[in-house]
DNA sequence: CAAAACAGGTTTGCAATACAAACTTGTTTC
DNA sequence: GAAACAAGTTTGTATTGCAAACCTGTTTTG
């Protein structure tokens, strides 16, 4: 019996909004609660503040997600919240990349 | 109990040779059988000549395949051997994906 | 048999990207 | 009140992914 791998043209189909290292990260840290800010942001993602901040604006272009700006007292506070169509689109890579992943436990 | 999801930055340490769609697509042909040709590699994933010829050569330039040139009859024929080193980043590469995905089975 | 079509790949050219340095606007400290 | 600092954004640049154009040899055809 020929071992019969993922689906290598399901793999060219990935959303690359999402498939981005630093886009995946944001998403996942924003999946998991309601509303982060810019700089908490950066500092669990570890990425500089021009990459996080055109990072987000892509998100936002792609409609993944939505920017809060606020004051904390009088200085001003960026947050982000993940949309619907965000916590979409992640579910959808996720179920993609479990299917290219082999099944636990070969040789 | 606070959600607490998958390390943000060890996404950010994917290894982006792997994680190309294109070139994962082509690993993952590859880990499946012991040599694959050029012309049916471009036929399974479905990606243009030029495009499968750069990213290949990307592939063996991180010495994750070999290519190996033959001769079928008098005419060339290109084929490429994933290497020891190409199924162990392909692994990691696995690894990491099951390390970011939730566990199976949420709301 | 010469020329035209074709096969198998590679190289070139280009538009899109990821990234950090430099800049901007406002606030706090000295 | 000048200088340092904070929070982001914009700009500049090197890298990349992609297909069109190209190259070298083989097969078909008039």
């Amino acid at each position: 019996m020929p071992k019969n791998g993922p689906d290598p043209r399901a793999i060219l189909d990935l959303d690359r909004i999402v498939h981005e290292p630093a886009r995946l990260a944001i998403l996942t840290v924003l999946a998991s609660a309601e509303e982060v800010s810019f700089l908490f942001l950066q500092r669990v993602t570890g990425l500089s503040k021009g990459n996080l901040s055109s990072h987000t604006q892509k998100l936002e272009a792609a409609g993944y997600l939505e920017t809060v700006k606020a004051f904390q007292g009088r200085i001003p506070v960026t947050s982000f919240r993940i949309t619907e169509d965000g916590r979409a689109a992640l579910r959808v890579y996720h179920q993609q990349l479990r299917a290219l992943l082999p099944k636990e436990g070969k040789p």
